[in-house]
DNA sequence: CTCCTGACCTGAGTGC
DNA sequence: TGCACTCAGGTCAGGA
């Protein structure tokens, strides 16, 4: 389920739990998730400290004081919770984190558990010094919510493509951090139907759709940031929270701007939602 | 290159 | 209740 904001919402639990502590255990339960796992992953975690944890696109990034990355990709239906006390770890609990103060884990401070039933999620560790030529990095596009994105990013960035918009915005290479979910939602507060030519997004239209994603994002993290104060509680999962949605998962239901029944379409094997009316 | 399909995996929901 | 079936917010490899 985690798009940009759910994954900039677990960045921001995760920021204060983590930084400046030690990682006084590491349990890891599998030698694979979608992809095998870093060998000896917990003795290389083990003792180590964060020093800052980031965001990318989808990605978290978590650099270690030996100048070490660790990267989480939370796929479809990866979850971090935040306990402090010891929980018992279920069926899907692959890898928990016991933080410290200090290197000596007399008393730990919070257990980071990061659970995935379907295991389409991902974890890596890398050197920080080959973070900007790391593979699943290095052909990223920008960020929506950062300085290199714009209008006329978007014009130049879909130009000559022939495929629908939807699927562009779902491109990773183009725009960093849109999913399903969102691609929709950015659509409908642009008024662009989700069938449009990529290509033809220039000039007015390229503009409101700039401007939607930019906005649908930021309530997005808005909304995440509340459930979080209201939500992690010890033993509280962060990556899911209750979000305002206009038109994903709502087919049948009136457009909240004029009624018309929003429809559902599939594109690419995957389901877009729309306005038929005020979408063109 | 660009674009689409199928594959990966488990659990939740639906219909009979 | 049980069973069969569909679908799910991600990405990549492979082929047209």
């Amino acid at each position: 389920m985690p798009e940009l904001p759910e994954v900039e919402t677990v960045r921001r639990a995760l920021a204060p739990v983590l930084e400046q502590r030690y990682i006084a255990a590491a349990f890891v339960g599998r030698d694979d998730l979608r992809w095998p796992l870093p060998p000896n992953l917990a003795a290389r975690l083990q003792g180590r400290r964060f020093t800052h944890v980031a965001r990318r696109g989808k990605y978290v990034l978590m650099t270690l004081d030996d100048q070490n990355v660790l990267l989480l990709h939370l796929g479809m239906s990866g979850s971090v919770r935040i306990h402090d006390r010891a929980p018992t770890l279920g069926r899907h609990d692959h890898i928990m984190l016991t933080m410290a103060d200090g290197e000596q884990a007399t008393s730990p401070t919070h257990y980071v558990v990061l659970n995935d039933p379907r295991r389409f999620g991902w974890v890596d560790l890398f050197a920080l010094s080959t973070q900007a030529s790391y593979k699943l990095l290095q052909h990223m596009g920008p960020e929506p919510l950062g300085n290199a994105f714009s209008a006329e990013y978007l014009q130049t960035a879909f130009k000559g493509r022939q495929g629908p918009v939807k699927n562009a915005l779902l491109n990773q290479q183009l725009i960093a951090g849109i999913g399903n979910i969102y691609a929709s939602e950015a659509l409908f507060h642009a008024g662009i139907s989700p069938r449009r030519k990529a290509a033809t997004i220039a000039g007015g239209r390229a503009v409101r759709l700039a401007a939607a994603i930019v906005k649908t994002l930021r309530a997005a993290i808005e909304d995440g940031g509340t459930s979080l104060r209201d939500h992690v509680q010890p033993g509280g999962e962060i990556g899911y929270f209750v979000q305002r949605l206009a038109v994903y998962g709502r087919a049948g239901e009136a457009c909240q701007i004029c009624t018309t029944p929003i429809k559902m379409l599939v594109q690419s094997g995957r389901s877009s939602f729309y306005c038929p009316r005020c979408q063109r």
